[in-house]
DNA sequence: GTAAAAATTGACTTCTCGTCAATAATTGAC
DNA sequence: GTCAATTATTGACGAGAAGTCAATTTTTAC
């Protein structure tokens, strides 16, 4: 159906050079040090081929942060996949957050430079739909994982949250923390020591507030989080290792 | 003591209208459009006089996010005023950031610049460690009220976490809605509608979880968060308008 | 082989940042 | 009040990046 002519590949393929040309600059140096005239020095094209690709640098960063959450994404799949309860599956994601955050920095990373105003203002309506499709994905991942517990009695609707709302909760906990470790290097002189753990404990309480069922203790939560850490992280890996 | 020319006051006086100028170009037409130049132009001054105050623009942002930060501290100060249980209070300073979110919108946006990588990079360590100390100040108000519930028995200390650790667990709960709030425009497109409440009624799991007494229902909770609201916001709104 | 279409090139314009030597204003000693 | 020293102000200038586009080269289709 769709012809593609060799000429068409190469683009195709250069564009994907491009960005695998940026990713370090932006990483190492910082938006300011990726520069139009950079990339196309560095991949010995003119600026203007460059331009044909890219309409500006932004959209070359937006670009590289939706192959981020595209992987945000897969991690997210995996976790909710299986056939264990809803609230362990969902745990399971707390997980994957936690590993994209801590294993794939430099995605974490590049997510948060889509965050900059700067950026993301610039960047072309079509590119940002993508991303917001992205996103709304994998809220939708979780958003079903709580209809089902409702579905399957495990989970009764509490009166004052719709289902998403209860993700909105655990959604933004979890990410509140995560800007917060990353922004706030003084965490510690705060007295935070360990704001994986705190945010783990944070999220149970949030579930057993709920009602979720299976309730668990602490205790319970924090030994079952690492068991079930131990059975996914080499499965992210795998995931993380296939992205590339 | 201090001596201060007539000339050294007319100076001061410069930064803060600076400030004032710049504001209004930052809030209305972003980063971008607030260049030396344009400041300069307004103010009828060369370029290089502007330079004598700030040594570039973004330092010009972060000096008004310690503005705005300073108005937030005074909030939380107020709200963790008076004689009331402390988890009241607590509830006063959710409050705070509430109104601070809502009707300081223009505090809050310059807030967000600040977490902009470019800005805070570009600015100066001494300027980063006012703000920082700004920020560890409304921290230390609610890391307060924890340690005064738990010496007045109205909480026991959970054995997972340490007080900070609490303030974390509601800090982040609190920045992250207000971020997904601010930054994701689809919310409501994702089934969330009413952010605030659903805040609400999270800090009010989390506070319950931590057996923080008094425990309240979330009926209870979010008619009394009313209840406190119509107290605390005309005094709040006195703060805002003192702080200009 | 050739003409049309598509892609590539890099010089050029525009813009902003940040500097600094020259100039002006202020201060304080006499 | 005068004058030299100090301090502040000015705006032309250099550097460097963004984005454009007419000219040139390559590819495609016949």
């Amino acid at each position: 159906m769709v012809e593609i002519t060799r000429k068409q590949r190469e683009i195709q393929l250069r564009t994907q050079e491009i960005l695998r040309v940026a990713k370090p600059i932006l990483l190492a140096e910082g938006l300011q040090a990726l520069t139009m005239d950079r990339v196309a020095a560095l991949m010995q094209y003119a600026k203007g081929t460059i331009y044909n690709h890219f309409p500006n640098k932004e959209e070359i960063v937006l670009a590289l942060a939706l192959e981020a959450m595209k992987l945000r994404h897969k991690l997210f799949e995996k976790a909710a996949s299986g056939d264990r309860p809803a609230r362990i599956r969902l745990m399971s994601i707390g997980l994957a957050c936690e590993f994209y955050t801590q294993r794939c920095t430099e995605e974490f990373q590049i997510e948060q430079w889509m965050r900059n105003s700067n950026i993301w203002d610039k960047s072309s309506p079509d590119r940002q739909t993508v991303i917001r499709q992205c996103e709304a994905g994998c809220m939708q991942i979780v958003a079903g994982l709580v209809r089902e517990s409702l579905s399957h009695g495990e989970l009764q609707s509490p009166k004052h949250l719709s289902p998403e709302e209860m993700v909105f909760g655990l959604w933004a906990i979890t990410f509140g923390s995560q800007i917060l470790t990353a922004s706030s290097p003084s965490l510690q002189a705060l007295g935070i020591f360990d704001p994986i753990r705190s945010t783990r404990i944070h999220c149970c309480q949030l579930l057993n507030g709920f009602g979720w069922q299976p309730i668990l203790s602490v205790d319970e939560y924090l030994n079952l989080v690492e068991q079930i850490a131990s059975e996914f992280f080499p499965q992210f890996e795998q995931i993380q290792r296939e992205h590339r």
